[in-house]
DNA sequence: CTGAAAGCGCTTACAG
DNA sequence: CTGAAAGCGCTTACAG
C-alpha cells in the first residue's frame, strides 16, 4: 500500500500558506511568522513529511556528498578508516556514498572502480576521497594519468594514503616509511638481523614504500633482507600463510617477517605454527594497521595503529578546505603510532 | 578550476539536435538516426558528460537505489553481509547506499540510526534493507512498532536476520537456530555435557534465538547450562574477554563455551589461555558467523556459516518482489553450515 | 513576513 | 525519427 510521497504543496495547501513559505520553514533560511511556522511545522509532523533530496540537490547545485572510493570494505583497515571518514565527514556536515571497488588485486582497470566513479560524479558528489586502484599504482600509465587529471579538474579529490604521480591530486597519507622504520627498530632492539617481507605487490605505492624504507633502515643498521626473502604475495590472510609456506622452503631464514600488513601477518603467524614454528620464540612476525582483531589473536600481533581518527580528520580537513576553495597542503602526513605486542620477541640463537 | 557540469542542453547544442534526442540517447528508449546518434555520442565523450542523477531520479520518481541499514560496518560480520548485498543488487540493476548506525548495543533509540532513515528517504531509496535496531528487539516498545508501520507504508522494507513483531515487515534470516543446534549436537558427540553461553544482550532477537535454542537442545539432549553460565556482555572482542573472565571464576565451570559470534568467541579464547587455559585441551569454544579471520587464527574456530551469498540473493529477491509488486513470503529463512574447526575438541575427563 | 514566478537538469508524451 | 512543451519537487530572488 505504497503511498505517493507528499510534496510541499501538499503541506502549503494543508497549512494554509504558499509553498514558499513552507520551504523558509524547511530550510530555516528566511524569518516566518511564528503562527504560520508552527501550522507549517504540525503539519509537517502529523505527514511524516521529508523534503525530496533530489530536487533540493538539483538546485542548489551541491549535494552536501562526498563520494569515497574504497578496495574492500570487508578489510577492517578498510572499514576503519570508512568509519572513521564518515564520523569527520558528518561532523562537518557532509554525508558519505561508499564505492566498494573490489579492486583487490589494484589493477589499473576495475570496471566496478570505473562504475563508481561514474556512479557518483552522476550523484553529483561534492568531492570525491579516493583510496587503491588508480591512485596506488607507482607508475601510473598515462592513460590513467589523464583520467585522473580530468577527474581533478571535474570535482576535488583527495587521495588517501596513495598517490597519483603528475596529477596534482591533494594527498593525505599515514607515515608508512615511519611506521616500517619503527618496526626495523624495534626488531633490532630484539637483537634480529635478518629480515623477510611479506605481502603486497610491486608497483603498489603503499607496498613499495615500506619495502624500500625496510630495506634502508635494515641496510644502515647493518642487517639484512636477501631478495628470495620478499615475497609479495598479495595482501589477505591466504596471502600471508602462501607467502610464510613459500619463506620456510628456503634453504636460510631469517629470525624475523614484516608482513605487509596484519592480515598477512595473520596469515603468516598461522603458516608458521602449521610447519611447527613458534611465534615469537622461534620467529618474530609484525603486521601493519592495528586492526581491531590483532589485539586478541594468539599471539597478539606487534603492528603499527594508523590514528585512523586523526587520518581521518586530515583528509575531510582537506577536502572541506578545497571544498570552500582554500588551499590546503598538496600533502599531508598522519603520524602513526608502533604497538610492541606477543607476536614478537628476542631473537633466537642459533 | 571548477568547471560547471554540462547538460543535455550543451551537449544539444554541440550535436545540432534537441535535447529530446540527447536524451533518448542517453536512455536508449526510443530510436535515433544512426548518423546523429554517433554526433551526440561523440559530443559526450569528448566533453566527458554524465547525465545528473538527481535530475533522473526527480523526473523518474524512482531512484534505483536501496539503503542498507547497519549497525557496525567495522564488524565483520555486516561488512561481509553488505559486500554479498550490493554483489546481488547490482545483478539487479540496484545500487546500495549505506547508513552505519553504530547502534552498537541495539538501543532502542539511536540518534544516528534516526537521522540514516531520514537521510535514506529523502534521497528517496526504493527500499530499505534493514538489520540491527528497531528491527532487533523482542519486545519492541509500541512507538517503535508504530514508528515501523509508518516505515513500511512508506516504502519497501526487508528485514535481515531480525524482525519487529506486530509490524509485518517481510524477514529474510539466517537459520539461526539450526546453526546453534548444529554446534551443541557436534560438541556433545565430543562428550561435553556442561555449556556457557556468552555474549549477545537479552531481548536482542538473534541473542534469545540462539540462547533459547541452545537450551532447549542441551536439555533434552540431558546436558547442563546453569544460569551462572549465561554471560550476556555484548558483540565485541572486549565482551568476549570480560565474560570468560567472570566465568572463570565460577566455582564450578562448563567445559564448552558457546560465544554469540566470532568475535566474542575469540575474545573469549584470549580471556581463557591468559588464564593458563588450553582451548581446545582444557575448553572448547565456538563461535557463530565465520567471519573471514576465524579460519586463520589460532586456534582455528568451529562456528557456524551464514552463507552469506546466499543469504543476501534472497533479501534482494524479497526486496525486487516488493518492488515490482509481487507477494514474496513474509518469512524466509536461509540455511547455515557448520564449520568444524581446531577450538573444539574432546571434553576433558575431570 | 509572504506569495507568484522562474528555474535546477532531465525525460516523456504529444504532434508532426 | 525529431522537436517544443510540460513537469518532477524544491528554493530563491523579486515584489509587495
Amino acid at each position: 500500500v505504497r503511498k505517493t510521497a507528499y510534496t510541499v504543496y501538499d503541506i502549503a495547501r494543508l497549512a494554509g500558506v504558499s509553498p514558499s513559505t513552507v520551504s523558509r520553514v524547511l530550510t530555516g533560511n528566511s524569518r516566518v511568522s511564528q503562527e504560520k511556522e508552527a501550522r507549517i511545522r504540525s503539519v509537517i509532523a502529523e505527514l511524516n513529511f521529508r523534503p525530496n533530496a533530489h530536487a533540493r540537490t538539483l538546485l542548489a547545485r551541491r549535494s552536501r556528498t562526498l563520494g569515497v572510493l574504497i578496495p574492500d570494505l570487508t578489510n577492517l583497515f578498510f572499514s576503519q578508516t570508512f568509519l572513521a571518514l564518515e564520523t569527520a565527514a558528518l561532523s562537518q556536515g557532509y554525508s558519505l556514498i561508499v564505492g566498494n571497488t573490489l579492486n583487490l588485486n589494484n589493477s589499473p582497470v576495475s570496471p566496478l572502480e570505473t562504475y563508481y566513479v561514474n556512479s557518483l560524479l552522476e550523484r553529483q558528489v561534492d568531492g570525491l576521497l579516493y583510496m587503491g586502484g588508480r591512485v596506488n599504482m607507482v607508475a601510473p600509465e598515462s592513460l590513467v594519468v589523464r583520467e585522473m587529471i580530468a577527474l581533478r579538474e571535474t570535482l576535488p579529490l583527495v587521495a588517501i594514503n596513495g598517490r597519483c604521480e603528475g596529477t596534482g591530486i591533494h594527498e593525505v597519507s599515514s607515515d608508512e616509511g615511519a611506521g616500517v622504520e619503527n618496526l626495523v627498530g624495534h626488531l633490532f632492539g630484539l637483537g634480529h638481523r635478518e629480515f623477510a617481507f611479506l605481502g603486497g605487490y610491486r608497483g603498489i605505492t603503499s607496498f613499495d614504500e615500506k619495502l624500500d624504507r625496510a630495506a634502508a633502515v635494515i641496510g644502515s643498521l647493518g642487517g639484512r633482507m636477501f631478495p628470495e626473502w620478499i615475497l609479495p604475495t598479495g595482501y589477505s590472510l591466504e596471502a600471508g600463510a602462501l607467502a610464510m609456506a613459500t619463506l620456510l622452503e628456503r634453504k636460510t631464514r631469517p629470525t624475523a617477517v614484516l608482513g605487509v600488513n596484519d592480515y598477512v601477518a595473520m596469515g603468516a603467524i598461522r603458516g608458521a605454527v602449521e610447519r611447527g614454528m613458534r611465534v615469537p620464540q622461534d620467529l618474530s612476525v609484525t603486521g601493519f594497521d592495528d586492526v581491531s582483531t590483532s589485539r586478541f589473536i594468539l599471539p597478539s600481533l606487534t603492528t603499527v595503529n594508523h590514528n585512523y581518527q586523526a587520518l581521518a580528520e586530515a583528509a575531510i580537513g582537506v577536502m572541506v578546505d578545497l571544498l570552500d576553495s582554500r588551499t590546503p597542503a598538496s600533502k599531508t602526513i598522519v603520524s602513526v603510532e608502533l604497538k610492541v605486542r606477543e607476536s614478537t620477541g628476542p631473537a633466537a640463537s642459533r
